[in-house]
RNA sequence: GGCCCCAUAGUCAAGCGGCUAAGACGUCGCCCUCUCACGGCGAAGGCGUGGGUUCGAUUCCCGCUGGGGUCACCA
């Protein structure tokens, strides 16, 4: 049987005019220096950006800033079924909170809405349909596509592919041998058969038509994992779909190749369908992008065994993490942190760099797949709010508390300048307190400065003499003078201690605990408890000089003896 | 089940034929110290397994085991 391809083409296609020849000179190659990258993040707008989707993010807008090349965002809107109103938008504020910014793209306009960037366009994929439509055409002239009438009730009767719980059970050879005769079935056909079927109004899809041999093994090499051996690809799969939009294999062929994307950044999952991408490549005449393809990031389930960190877990939502009080910079740079083996080791020797001066290093990649841990993360998050200056830890701290935290954003613009110095106590030296693991530990380190958020939370220490307490704190407002310095200060202290028969001298107290009421950290710890209401906190005095005398003793005379 | 990927401590990881197998997080001790937070010192804990190759394997090859992914008109 002999078919002629291009009246084929002419049949299925025949609103399309334009040939691959004018689209190519629509969207000319880049001209960007030697080595700069072009890269992409192409999520589908179904639903917030997951925790995960932020490895490939990050990795594709380093290297494209990196190199002087760009970083651009394009919509996979092509499953009308799955997408959810709104999506895109969010995803693209949510990255924007991730200092994540696109040169090009569909880009969040002033006005809220989705504007196209740049000269590739469009960016999203619903848009395109009459640009993959060129190129389907073409295929089909060359006799690599062609039309498939089965209705998707039919397949699935074959597949039984739509549920993943009977994928599971099922007969996996018989479907294999099935599959197979159903597709070289669907492959022969006559002309007056398309024609009737059209005529029909039947809807179609469009098939790729395989040459591999399923047999053959096809060598390629991963940025990130090296080289690979795969089956060459031998299964008709769908280019378009009834309704005329690409399937994901056809729009990324197509669109990496017209908007020039050098390196194709993705999860894992990608791996096994690469035979398909790389014969589509081949068929439509495109240089294939070089790839990437990154572990996916997993959890600890409840038996010990490894599972992909999904939606419903626990730090997937990348907004979550907000609510939870860790800031942009600290998620961001724990991902580098597992991107790059390295990273760490730069950040100890360059504590105060931004991480976009990191160089970040394809081959530092690994190609295992590594656990969320929450430990790490926190760490990292410390660290990031401890080398912050007082005024950087102060905006950080107030735009948080503007949406999590109404009170402490109350409190902390009150009086900016109170704020700073409550967050300089400790900051800015060369071994900083880490007192904030999160942005939610804020609030609780600082109530005490506040003397409507202040309370005594904590009880004076067990078989603690009142009639001391209550000495501690005469003999303190006797001598108390906000103009003396640390050592003075705590020289009075000292003398207090003493004269109330406790040790000032703490190696002497611990030589010989027994010849004292007590130790000059008793009495400090009575001053702390009344000032702070806590047993743990910062520098006494420093926590002094910023309340002030009056607000000081009058914490000491309200304290309840 | 087929195909594919991965495999160094609880976690993340250096290592790329010869090392007492780095480092970080976490855990536990000790020191510093007016408490806390820092900081310092130290400890416990590892090359999944069986074969090769080699004078010598954590490192190279194969099998096994384990974990993960994937097999749609979803991406």
């Amino acid at each position: 049987m002999s078919i002629d391809y291009q009246k084929l083409a002419d049949l299925l296609f025949p609103q399309v005019t334009d040939t691959p020849e004018t689209l190519e000179s629509r969207f000319p190659a880049r001209s960007l220096p030697e080595g700069a990258k072009v890269t992409r993040f192409a999520p589908s707008p179904t639903g917030f950006v997951h925790f995960g989707g932020l490895f490939p993010v990050m990795v594709g807008e380093r290297l494209a800033h990196q190199s002087g090349g760009v970083f651009y965002l394009r919509i996979e809107d092509t499953d009308g079924r799955r997408e959810i109103p709104g999506a895109a938008e969010a995803l693209i504020t949510t990255l924007s909170q991730y200092g994540i910014h696109f040169d090009e793209g569909a880009i969040l306009g002033s006005d809220g809405k989705i504007t196209d960037v740049g000269h590739y366009g469009p960016y999203k994929q619903s848009l395109r349909s009459p640009i993959y439509h060129v190129y389907a055409k073409q295929l089909v002239a060359a006799g690599l596509a062609y039309p498939c009438f089965s209705t998707e009730e039919e397949l699935e009767a074959i597949h039984n592919t739509d549920k993943k719980a009977e994928i599971k059970s099922m007969d996996w050879e018989n479907q294999a041998t099935a599959r197979r005769e159903e597709m070289l079935a669907r492959r022969s056909f006559t002309m007056e058969q398309v024609e009737a079927e059209l005529a029909a109004g039947h809807p179609f899809v469009l098939r790729l038509l395989a040459d591999g041999d399923g047999e053959k093994k096809l060598t390629f090499t991963d940025l990130v994992r090296g080289k690979l051996d795969m089956p060459v690809n031998d299964e008709d799969f769908v280019l378009l779909k009834s309704d005329g939009i690409p399937t994901y294999h056809f729009a990324h062929a197509v669109d990496d190749h017209l908007m020039g994307t050098t390196h194709v950044i993705r999860g894992e999952e990608w791996l096994p369908s690469l035979p398909k991408h790389l014969q589509l490549f081949r068929y439509l005449g495109f240089k294939a992008p070089k790839y990437m393809h990154i572990s996916q990031i997993m959890r600890l389930d409840e038996n010990g065994s490894k599972k992909k960190l999904s939606k419903r877990d626990m730090g997937a939502n990348l907004n979550d993490y907000a609510s939870m009080g860790y800031c942009a910079d600290a998620v961001a740079e724990y991902v580098l942190t597992l991107l790059n083996s390295n990273y760490e080791e730069w950040r100890t020797a360059n504590p105060t760099l931004p991480y976009t001066e990191f160089p970040f290093n394809i081959k530092k990649m690994s190609a295992s797949g590594c656990l969320f841990d929450f430990n790490k993360l926190n760490d990292v998050s410390k660290n990031v709010l401890s080398r912050m200056t007082a005024d950087r830890m102060y905006e950080t701290a107030t735009a948080w508390a503007a949406t999590y935290d109404r009170e402490l954003y109350d409190h902390l613009t009150r009086d900016p300048a109170y704020a700073k110095s409550i967050f300089a106590i400790g900051r800015g030296g060369k071994k900083p307190r880490k007192d904030f693991t999160v942005l939610r530990d804020v609030k609780p380190y600082l109530d005490f400065f506040y003397d409507d958020l202040f309370t005594v939370k904590d009880a004076l220490p067990e078989g603690t003499d009142s009639a001391d307490v209550a000495a501690t704190f005469a003999a303190f407002k006797a001598t108390y003078d906000p103009a003396d310095d640390m050592n003075t200060w705590f020289d009075k202290v000292k003398a207090i201690a003493t004269d109330l028969g406790y040790a000032a001298d703490m190696k002497a107290y611990k030589a010989d605990p027994t010849a004292y009421r007590g130790s000059v950290a008793d009495i400090s710890a009575y001053l702390r408890l009344a000032v702070t209401g806590r047993q743990n906190a910062p520098d006494l005095y420093t926590v002094m000089q910023l309340l002030g005398r009056q607000r000081t003793f009058a914490r000491l005379d309200a304290f309840p003896l």
